[in-house]
DNA sequence: AGTATTTGACCGCG
DNA sequence: CGCGGTCAAATACT
């Protein structure tokens, strides 16, 4: 099978999971029977594997692009020539800020880049000292789409995040800003900074000495392991173009906002100027606790291969 | 006081 | 020499 012969049959496999996540939508009404949904959801998660499965079969290290929907957003990444000679890029499409991606980062500087109407953040991780943890990550608004904000990740962190990690303290920090006062400078960036929240945000990842393709997953800079995490992956699996959109009101401010966007999609980058070593893709990176809380009753499964290590060999 | 951010200076690479 | 990345002193925040 080339490469055209599949790209079919995943463009094949996403159609007919997003036909029947309109046909599963139009069940959701409590008078439709409770098997129809099961059966609606499970072709759905059938589909979605095949369609992984296949992009996985192709690998991610394939130059050739996947025609995308026209919505989705294919932003092209350069390869790095890092000082181990070689690196590679991994991007992924959140809709978590930067400061949610499960790490401690510290901000050690700014740049503005020629060309770019948005100044570049230059982030580490915290314990990088304390620790020798060597992750960092690039932080750019997008041109394009300046709700949008590029995520450069680099390295791998080594840390132990579990007690560090910012996931908890965002959303009250978020609460108490609000109800600051503005009058400084900084403080509005601040509070521009925390409604990064309510974006999208495309994240890529850069990680150096990457041998096999085995390696990238715990390359992955926020805690993909969590059954939370493998929740909101299949939610925004499911969510494109169709639901779109859960529950804002559960949230008590605009820190959850979906776009039909991006969402779910594993896309292999459209820049072919990249080598065949290259790695490239976009997937869906965790979102809020509140958004899967609000989606339990649709009784995905928690075993979705997205938590899966193997899932990615 | 300790920690985080800001921002101009500095440096290496192409 | 210009650009992107990093450093580090000053500043701000808690």
């Amino acid at each position: 099978m080339d490469w055209e012969q599949s790209n079919l049959l995943i463009l094949k496999e996403l159609r007919q999971g997003r036909a029947l996540s309109s046909l599963l939508r139009k069940h959701l009404h409590p008078s439709s029977p409770p098997q129809t949904r099961q059966v609606l959801l499970h072709k759905i998660l059938c589909s979605y594997d095949n369609a992984l499965s296949l992009l996985n079969w192709t690998g991610f290290t394939s130059t050739a692009p996947i025609a995308t929907h026209a919505s989705h957003k294919i932003h092209t990444s350069k390869q790095r020539k890092t000082c181990s000679g070689r690196s590679e890029q991994i991007r992924v499409c959140s809709l978590e800020g930067p400061l949610e991606d499960g790490y401690c980062w510290r901000k050690y500087g700014q740049k503005d880049i020629l060309g770019s109407n948005f100044p570049r953040g230059y982030y580490r991780c915290t314990h990088r000292y304390s620790q020798g943890c060597l992750a960092a990550k690039q932080v750019q608004r997008s041109d394009e789409d300046p709700t949008i904000f590029e995520v450069k990740y680099r390295g791998r962190h080594t840390c132990n995040r579990a007690s560090h990690s910012v996931a908890m303290k965002v959303p009250s920090t978020t609460e108490s800003e609000e109800k600051a006062n503005h009058s400084r400078i900084k403080q509005q960036q601040q509070h521009e900074e925390k409604q990064k929240q309510s974006k999208e945000i495309l994240m890529s990842f850069e990680t150096e000495d990457l041998d096999n393709r085995d390696d990238i997953f715990p390359s992955f800079p926020f805690p993909i392991e969590s059954e939370q995490v493998g929740n909101g992956l299949f939610v925004k699996s499911l969510m494109e173009n169709d639901i779109g959109f859960v529950s804002p009101a559960a949230s008590e401010s605009n820190y959850f906002s979906v776009s039909p966007f991006h969402m779910g999609s594993f896309v292999l980058d459209q820049n072919m100027q990249t080598s065949e070593s290259d790695l490239t893709e976009i997937i869906s990176a965790p979102t809020s606790v509140t958004d899967i809380s609000s989606l339990d009753k649709l009784e995905f499964d928690p075993s979705f291969p997205f938590d899966n290590p193997d899932f990615f060999t």
